[in-house]
DNA sequence: CTGCCCACCTAACGATCGTTAGTTAGGAAG
DNA sequence: CTTCCTAACTAACGATCGTTAGGTGGGCAG
């Protein structure tokens, strides 16, 4: 991860510290210090602490955003896919958001409620509009006979915890690779809602 | 909730904080407040904070473990049980004791890392072990036919992930009932895992 | 009535918090 | 050579942190 810019190794550093020791339990002399940097010298980048967390936190809901906008791009009518394949879609994006950075990921996940005032109504709002498409695929999947009658809130919820505790134990160098996890996921996903197969 | 004793009340002034704002992101004035007594006076109940958040987080591993060991002893040779019946009856225990105090659940599930030094290592083994219950029966299922092969790793992280974000939405008097999360949840679980049926 | 204990208080400790102010060194631009 | 800008520094601000010390009052045991 070469940094380019000093703003950018501080967000990266600031994501390494909030992931592993909360916002609150990070100060701002400890994310200058990974910076190699005095705890004053930090405000000549960064408007405050909160600043920072922000920009974390808004820029890895973009991602997600992105993410699954792509799907809906692909297939603008969802004509091509049935629900089944969307779902996957939705998984797989995910997936991929949480692995290609999991530290950022992690922060958006655990941390956003450490946001104040509007911008954290907004961070929630966003979230559940994100989990609305899982809503939303769901009930159109048992609309459609292709999924299994469930509570399309309680299985959403069930399905996006368990993407989003990926950010708990994924690691870059571990024995599972972003793509085998997203392959796994999207199969547990997929069978957990899918109607039982009438016929081959 | 009738408190007996004033550490009791101590511990569930201090879950509902951390449970919200975290363990670092909660003072011991906060606390103190809660209980209507000046932040001095905790430390006539308590000897630290990080004490509390031990109490808080011990007992409840221990409903945890004492859930699943039920289980294990009401079937002690898992001969009754086929092993879809027992990740159902443990997928039910979980949600079960999360749903019994979702407040101390959350403070366990996402607050043990502020633990320190032995007693951290220690949750973290507890927790190791536990998890150790979900892949054990994962992995008998697939040797048995079960269930399909995946990933008992990624499997068991995904359940029970999954089952843990439980603490991050379940309101007592929501619209859904404990039971019906319990029923949703374990269907889940089971279809996600097991083999497609082969004959009625 | 006396004495003690328990729950709580006020006051304060040193450490650390996020942040501001003012300064300095070094390189780029004129 | 001078001027300016950038990136960093040191010093310090008031607030709050977890915790300790010592005092006070009220109920219970003798």
């Amino acid at each position: 991860m070469v940094e380019t810019t000093r703003r950018q190794a501080i967000e990266d550093a600031a994501s390494a510290l909030f992931h592993a020791h909360g916002y609150s339990g990070t100060s701002v002399r400890d994310i200058a210090r990974a910076v190699d940097i005095q705890g004053a010298s930090l405000y000549a980048h960064v408007t405050s602490k909160q600043d920072v967390l922000w920009s974390i936190v808004e820029s890895t809901a973009a991602r997600f955003e992105a993410a699954a906008d792509a799907i809906e791009t692909a297939d603008p009518d969802g004509a091509t896919f049935g629900r089944g394949v969307y779902l996957i879609a939705l998984v797989r994006a995910h997936v991929g958001v949480v692995t290609d950075d999991v530290e950022r990921a992690s922060v958006f996940v655990h941390e956003w409620r450490a946001l104040q005032g509007s911008r954290r109504q907004e961070i929630a709002e966003r979230r559940d509009a994100y989990e609305r498409r899982f809503r939303t695929v769901i009930a159109d999947g048992i609309r459609g006979g292709a999924f299994h009658a469930v509570d399309p809130v309680a299985t959403s919820a069930f399905l996006l915890t368990a993407l989003n505790g990926l950010v708990g134990w994924y690691k870059p160098e571990g024995r599972l690779s972003a793509r085998a996890i997203a392959d796994t996921f999207a199969d547990l996903a997929l069978r957990a809602v899918q109607a039982p197969r009438t016929s081959p």
